[in-house]
DNA sequence: ACGTGTGGTATTTTT
DNA sequence: TACCACACGT
């Protein structure tokens, strides 16, 4: 079937020198066993053989993972690149290799097959890709690129895009690709999803991709399972060549995942998977926890070792975290423990609003900063907010300008996602093939070139119609006087461009002679005879992407611009074109781009960082907070709706992530109301509250005079399952009655002072007003951002009256007031 | 062809 | 409330 042999596909490898990693066996192997704890230890003797490592929280799994590795490496069980090890995130990969080569004096360098699962699969799929119809130089489309295509399949189809977004569409179908479903592998009862047009659009899409001769990311995976499955010596090869395998975070890998592991791991079944059942969060993006559950089953005489000693977290924080993940059911089951103190118990506290929650945690953080209740000070490096969704982030960022606390906001849009990004890298794209039809699609009119939906039209149509690509579609359209004036002229220059910038990326036309002296040949045709050869390019790839942005109207565009982003694109635009120094050329830099999404550099200096809680997983901090924690935002309602108990297990799981990120604080925090898409709601107390188990829990009171959130909790919790009588399955009423009764809630109800209120407009708001000044009491000092430092004079309503010692008398909102001990412990 | 208005919608996001 | 996508008007 294929022409792929051992020598042919790890020819590199083959002549890997054996000298250097026999000089580093030879060099005194450092001592990476004797920091392991038993567990861990076994974990890494344990080589041969299915192993399942169940690695809790904190418990030195990357240390066990990587010290294993240097153990295959140092006792010569393999070479490292027979050594397949796994990870989800280039972070993860990064880590890891940088690990293992101060493990092993640098005998890592080998390891070709370290790295991702889609980067892997490229490096795979680029030997095989004529197996799946695609030529080895193919292209990895982005989720835009992707979105982009079904667009185009969708209105084909002539479906109405309002009921039937193309979103869906891609969703559904990555969800079966996720779980490695070929158009005609997809079941009956779900074939006929996306308006009975599923599969067809399905098949439609994946035949598009192979006429462009590119994949999306789903593919990267599933091509190579299909491979596989389909062609028995290619299977072979690698399973003979792969003597160990290794995984990384194992209870989140999809069915395509599994497959291709379970494929590469039949021979000898030398795979080791190291996870966490009670970490696996993200099963709605295909991750399947039955893969980890299931394990001893898929490998029968598995050996399974737990790692269950943490050396994260204090005790109270892990018997919190142990208290909520307790009620999930079907776990695998660990149980935590320190040698550590118990140090400080969790703490809980309610607020009247998101607003004063976010002013509260303000005001906590400075406190940790400058040390507080004999605690040393906490920098702001250490800390962090997670919040279960991004938008719950604004609150924080908007208390935190004002106050002038310096923050960091991670998982935003990330760099390569950023749409002055994509256009740049689309031009680059089409300067090394201008058989990129998607790349020429997105800037052909930008900047505006006065080419709109009519002149796209006739370039496709001509394009079409001669069987060609988009840009020498364009060159007919141009030649041919079908798209003139202002807007031909611009089309003109783009492809003239484009032309040019193709012929610097590859160098000069030229040819040897009888003397081997190079004598350059004009470029015209661009169809080259066999005796020419292109030269060395003349200018390097950094150069020449400058010169593209700048020819191409690009950076201009953005100069033009007078938006306050456009200083912000321009600066991205800079980071593009250094992050090119990383690589040899534009198409090495390509190829690693569309795999390498990482955020851009993190931002240098003393933050506080804000993130979800998603984003958080494998991170750990000092001091954490979690607020937000109100049933439906945390568990989050859609996912109980659409997912059931399997949802809200997810959720707990992620409570369960959340807390334990946290080293020596936690904090978790509710409100009472909350602003949800511009409506007051009242909310309940997360059930996940009611979970943590009371001994390791500390209630605090809420500043403020009127000291009324908890009230207002109390007036929530009746409030809420009388108006939302219409929702949610019995599990879920029993769950929310349960509250009322649980401990944890009549604890807060002691503490609350039950004030009548009714559920009129002006009574709440009235409310939020007293709430709004709570906090500052006549005579107090505080401080403001405009008007510095000065004393409440008088409260009104949700305005202070205060006499400033520069500015004078004002009359301010609550909210843009601090109390002024933080900055100055003893004011008066 | 491009800018403005309106209505519909609204998690989490490793690659 | 806020944003985005489309439809409409110029």
């Amino acid at each position: 079937m294929s022409n792929f042999s051992d020598e042919d596909a790890f020819e590199s490898a083959a002549v890997a020198k054996p000298s250097l990693s026999q000089r580093a066996m030879a060099a005194p192997a450092i001592d990476y066993l004797s920091g392991l704890n038993d567990a861990q230890r076994e974990a890494v003797v344990q080589l041969n053989g299915p192993v399942l490592m169940l690695a809790g929280a904190g418990t030195g799994k990357t240390k066990a993972l990587t010290c294993r590795i240097a153990h295959l490496l140092a006792t010569k069980s393999a070479r490292p690149d027979e050594i397949l090890a796994v990870t989800f995130t280039n972070k993860a990969a990064r880590e890891m290799k940088t690990r293992i080569g101060s493990l092993t004096n640098g005998v890592s360098e080998g390891m070709r097959w370290l790295g991702t699962f889609h980067a892997i699969c490229v490096k795979q799929l680029r030997r095989h890709a004529e197996l799946v119809g695609l030529k080895s130089s193919f292209t990895i489309l982005d989720t835009d690129d992707q979105l982009r295509l079904l667009k185009q399949l969708v209105r084909a189809a002539d479906i109405d895009e309002k009921r039937w977004p193309p979103r869906m569409l891609a969703g559904i179908i990555d969800g079966w690709k996720n779980k490695a479903w070929m158009p005609s592998q997809v079941p009956v009862d779900e074939a006929s999803a996306y308006d009975g047009m599923g599969v067809e659009l399905y098949t439609a899409y994946q035949q598009r991709l192979k006429d462009l001769n590119a994949c999306d990311f789903g593919d990267l995976l599933l091509h190579m399972v299909t491979i596989f499955q389909t062609h028995a010596d290619v299977l072979e090869n690698y399973q003979r060549w792969y003597k160990y395998i290794l995984v990384d975070e194992y209870q989140d890998t999809n069915v395509a995942q599994y497959l291709w592991l379970r494929l590469l791991a039949q021979g000898h079944k030398n795979i080791c998977c190291v996870g966490d059942d009670d970490q696996s969060i993200y099963g709605w993006r295909g991750a399947e926890v039955g893969n980890i559950l299931r394990f001893e089953k898929d490998f029968p005489g598995a050996h399974v070792v737990r790692l269950e000693q943490n050396y994260r977290s204090t005790g109270h924080i892990l018997g919190a975290a142990a208290g909520v993940i307790d009620a999930n059911r079907n776990r695998l089951g660990k149980t935590l423990f320190t040698a550590g103190e118990d140090g400080e118990q969790v703490r809980l506290i309610g607020h009247w609003d998101g607003e004063e929650e976010a002013r509260w945690i303000g005001e906590e953080i400075e406190s940790l900063q400058r040390g507080t209740r004999g605690l040393d000070p906490i920098p702001l490096n250490s800390m962090a907010i997670l919040v279960r969704a991004s938008h719950q982030m604004r609150a924080f960022e908007d208390r935190f300008l004002t106050i002038g606390l310096p923050y960091r906001v991670i998982g935003g849009p990330r760099f390569y996602e950023r749409l002055e990004v994509r256009d740049a890298m689309a031009y680059f794209r089409l300067a090394v093939s201008q058989d990129d039809d998607l790349a020429f699609e997105r800037i052909v009119n930008t900047p505006k070139r006065g080419l709109g939906d009519k002149a796209v039209q006739t370039i496709q149509m001509t394009a079409r119609s001669n069987g060609v690509n988009l840009v020498e579609g364009a060159r007919m359209c141009v030649e041919g006087g079908l798209i003139k004036g202002k807007g031909g002229n611009a089309l003109r220059e783009l492809v003239q461009g484009l032309d040019r910038w193709n012929q610097k990326l590859r160098g000069p036309l030229v040819r040897v002679n009888e003397n081997e002296r190079l004598v350059v040949i004009d470029d015209d045709a661009g169809s080259v005879a066999a005796e020419y050869e292109y030269g060395p390019p003349e200018i390097t790839h950094i150069e020449l992407a400058e010169m593209i942005l700048d020819e191409s109207g690009y950076t201009g565009h953005w100069q033009n611009m007078k938006t306050p982003e456009a200083p912000g694109r321009l600066e991205n635009l800079k980071e593009l074109v250094n992050a090119l120094e990383n690589f040899e050329n534009l198409q090495g830099f390509l190829e690693h781009v569309s795999l390498i999404m990482d955020n851009a550099k993190e931002d240098e200096g003393d933050m506080v960082t804000i993130m979800t809680l998603h984003g958080a997983k494998g991170l750990e901090f000092p001091a954490v907070f979690l607020p937000g924690w109100e049933d439906g935002i945390f568990p989050s309602q859609r996912s109980m709706d659409e997912s059931g108990l399997k949802g809200l297990e997810e959720e707990r799981r992620l409570a369960y992530v959340g807390i334990t990120r946290a080293e020596r604080h936690c904090t978790i925090s509710f409100v009472s109301n909350r602003l949800i898409f511009g409506r007051w709601q009242s909310q309940m107390p997360s059930r996940f509250i009611d979970e943590l188990p009371e001994e390791h829990v500390e209630v605090l009171t809420p500043p403020g005079l009127y000291g009324g959130n908890f009230g207002a909790a109390g007036m929530a919790a009746q409030a809420n399952p009388a108006s939302d009588g219409m929702a949610s399955d019995l599990h879920e009423r029993v769950a929310s009655a349960d509250v009322y009764n649980s401990p944890g809630w009549r604890r807060l109800q002691q503490r609350s002072q039950q004030r009548p209120m009714s559920q009129s407009k002006e009574s709440r708001s009235m409310t939020i007003d007293m709430t709004a000044t709570s906090s500052f009491t006549t005579g107090e000092r505080v401080f403001h951002q405009k008007f510095g430092y000065g004393e409440v004079m008088q409260i009104e309503g949700d305005k202070l009256v205060i006499e400033f010692d520069k500015a004078g008398e004002k009359k301010v909102v609550g909210k843009f007031i601090v109390s002024a001990h933080k900055a100055n412990d003893v004011p008066f």
